[in-house]
DNA sequence: ACCTGAACACCGTTCAAGT
DNA sequence: ACCTGAACACCGTTCAAGT
């Protein structure tokens, strides 16, 4: 029946977060379908790879992300917004322990389950850089792509036991190199005041 | 016979340097067994761990490391020195996919066979970090440890088919965040022009 | 429609048995 | 001393068989 196969999919969500939670996102699908009390071939039904299980558990978090990245745009100067948005993103990324390695093949292989989410994600921090670009307080000499490898690369540290201490501190180090405030190459407060990106939303 | 011991010592280390340079640091250790011919009780009793077989192949590129920053440091000025370092042990990273992740372990676990040659180079990182510190030419808010958690991710990030094409950008991004020419709280160059480390070598 | 679990082809690791 | 490979406990993935 259809009702039972919903509650399978619910229910093997939330025993594969738990699993995630402990294991990270590398853990065992086998373990994942035992612990639901669910054959094998119904978790690879539901899912049929594991980047589709960690997309259903991810997509939220990774909307929520973007909306945080415009809201932002909104409200608050663009340094300030381009890193706040950053912090956000770092501390997402370490409830998914191992995501990073799988985000980084996924942004550029429009088969996986995982490729929308990261183009997402990427789009909103190009929004937030570019901000930052335009009023001078970022290095003009990244681009989104550039952004979301950093990202990917400061959450690969803070998965690593030996750095994850030192997180803030190395969240620090490299923002200081997105955030340089380039000494007096443009004069004036941009010459080109509009940009052709629409400024929906709030 | 000891002889034989050593002939199959010495194939093995040849067969893993190639499936790890065709498969990266996590190959199976069940293939180089095959290729080499040899029993898989043969792998394990020769190297124990993974980590006892990347160092046999490793070590030597880690001393080269540490004597190419020796070198260095007695003939070029300190900034060019720590940038043409960083320089090689991304290069040298890149032969070895996947090592990184192992490294990050390694270098708080005295009981991996992969710790001394980590130590080694971050030691030799470091003497060239606080040479270009004293110079002034480096971030004065970093330290040995946070550079070499910064060279592991720049080659865990060339280990991404994504960043790859990317590399020498990337490595601008980063090397800027380390080689941060502080604007004027050093007023003159160095009030301690002599350190005590010793400038053995040439 | 949906679910099950055996089957297949792999792993890492250990260890009795051989020479 | 040294080597071998079966044995064990795991994987991911597929698919015939069941309801």
């Amino acid at each position: 029946m259809r009702a039972d196969a919903e509650k399978n999919h619910r229910h093997l969500l939330a025993v594969a977060s738990e699993v995630v939670a402990e294991r990270g996102a590398d853990m065992s699908l086998r373990d994942v379908a035992r612990r639901a009390g669910v054959g094998l071939g119904t978790l690879y039904r539901h899912f049929p790879t594991r980047e589709a299980l960690l997309d259903a558990l991810l997509r939220d978090g990774f909307e929520e992300l973007a909306a945080y990245g415009a809201e932002l745009e909104g409200s608050v100067p663009p340094e300030e917004a381009l890193t706040s948005w950053l912090r956000r993103c770092v501390a997402g990324a370490r409830e998914y322990r191992g995501i990073t390695t799988l985000m980084m093949a996924a942004i550029e292989d429009p088969g996986s389950a995982l490729h929308a989410s990261c183009v997402t994600m990427r789009a909103a921090g190009t929004r937030l850089l570019s901000s930052a670009q335009a009023a001078g307080v970022a290095s003009s000499d990244i681009d989104g792509t550039d952004l979301f490898a950093l990202i990917a690369a400061l959450a690969w540290l803070n998965d690593q036991p030996s750095t994850s201490s030192r997180a803030d501190h190395l969240f620090d180090v490299l923002a200081s190199a997105i955030l340089t405030k380039r000494a007096s190459n443009n004069p004036s407060p941009s010459p080109f005041a509009d940009d052709h990106s629409p400024k929906s939303v709030a």
